[in-house]
DNA sequence: AAAGCGGGGTC
DNA sequence: GACCCAGCTTT
């Protein structure tokens, strides 16, 4: 019978239907796991919610909004229910905003298309915006147990370091490794507790830095402690460099109001609001700006106020240089000025009304240090 | 296969 | 500064 070269490499590391390492887990898990709010429920609208958020993202920082999420919509018909600006305003300060853009879709999907019920399988649950191979096992195993391995960074780092795999995460080949593995090793009767079990494990006791080896029930059995490489793995090809970006703002006040501009799909920050924005490859001074908008502003002569502070913004792979500068608009100049924003969603706003726009964290992080709103 | 997409914590 | 976090989508 010909064996499948992922099975060789596989048998190689752990025979399949081995429990060893499940039934350790587990009675690992039974005495060190975490209190948290999405395990108390079976709710497959909490339990998804929780994991939307929790993508990218560490435990500590979504679970604020974990919380503020269900208070505001305590059901999946109340998110659908939300306009997008309002569910991109709660999820705020918490970055990768197409996760709540995917989320809101999501509900609406789920609502029309699904009579508010999830999918109670992986397969389908796949076909859902905002739901990958993760998210789907997830939800698959913990609110409807079907025996799908969840493979995270977390999964990836524990199963490395104890059977001292060194095909790199970030490849095909190696999410089809560890992919095969974890199913091998997941507990078929108890997927939901195992799948947990396992992450609950990697982010307590196998972190990424300075792993609790000491301490650790696999400490005879890891192989990459065995060798003393467990901060040599799990192997990931190197990121790409992070590159720069460079932002001129123009606030354009109108009396007490502001202008502010809603951003297009297709960039950072599609859905939130900054301002009117010039684009360069280097920090310009406002007089060597070329752009319409700057053009007007001088044949009107209205006097710029620039912000002495230059922000510097990181973010994984770019930085960005954003300076602002001030002006303040007269009627004719505004009447002018709509011709340039035909094909922009450009609209001033009162302070009031701008609190509740949704803003990325430098916008946020400006407006506050000027005393805007 | 590679690139884009945030913000925060940690060393 | 580098790395990581309960990853997904697009090209």
């Amino acid at each position: 019978m010909k064996r499948r070269y992922i099975d060789i490499i596989t048998d190689n590391i752990i025979p399949s239907n081995n429990t060893y390492f499940a039934t350790q887990l587990t009675k690992w898990y039974q005495q060190h796991q975490r209190i948290l709010p999405w395990r108390a429920t079976k709710d497959p609208y909490k339990i998804w919610l929780s994991e939307i958020i929790l993508q990218q993202t560490r435990v500590a920082q979504g679970l604020p909004y974990y919380n503020r999420f269900i208070e505001q919509y305590p059901t999946i018909y109340d998110l659908a229910a939300a306009s997008e600006t309002e569910v991109l305003r709660l999820w705020q300060g918490l970055g990768y905003y197409t996760r709540a853009r995917n989320l809101h879709a999501c509900a609406r999907t789920v609502v029309n298309q699904f009579q508010g019920q999830f999918p109670n399988n992986y397969k389908e649950l796949l076909t859902l915006p905002g739901i990958g191979p993760y998210t789907a096992a997830a939800i698959a195993s913990i609110a409807f147990k079907e025996a799908v391995p969840v493979v995270d960074g977390n999964v990836y780092r524990v199963l490395s370091r104890i059977f001292n795999i060194e095909v790199p995460i970030n490849t095909n080949k190696g999410k089809h490794i560890f992919n095969e593995l974890a199913q091998r090793l997941i507990d078929l009767t108890a997927p939901d507790v195992y799948n947990q079990a396992i992450m609950d494990f990697g982010a307590i006791q196998c972190t990424p830095v300075k792993p609790i080896c000491i301490s650790c029930i696999f400490n005879t059995s890891c192989l990459a402690f065995v060798m003393g490489k467990q901060n040599q793995l799990p192997i990931k090809l190197p990121n790409i460099k992070s590159k720069k970006r460079f932002f001129h703002y123009i606030i354009i006040e109108i009396g007490d109001e502001l202008l502010m501009s809603l951003r297009k799909e297709g960039d950072i920050w599609a859905g939130l609001y900054d301002f009117y924005l010039i684009e360069g490859d280097k920090l310009n001074e406002f007089e060597q700006l070329t752009d319409e908008l700057v053009d007007l502003i001088k044949r009107h002569q209205l006097p710029i106020e620039k912000k002495p502070k230059l922000y510097k913004h990181m973010l994984t792979h770019r930085t960005l240089y954003a300076l602002f500068f001030r002006v303040v608009a007269t009627a004719a100049f505004m009447k002018e000025a709509q011709v340039l924003f035909k094909n922009s969603e450009i609209n001033s706003f009162s302070p009031e009304s701008i609190k509740l726009l949704p803003k990325p964290k430098l916008i946020c992080n400006f407006l506050e240090e000027f005393v805007y709103i």
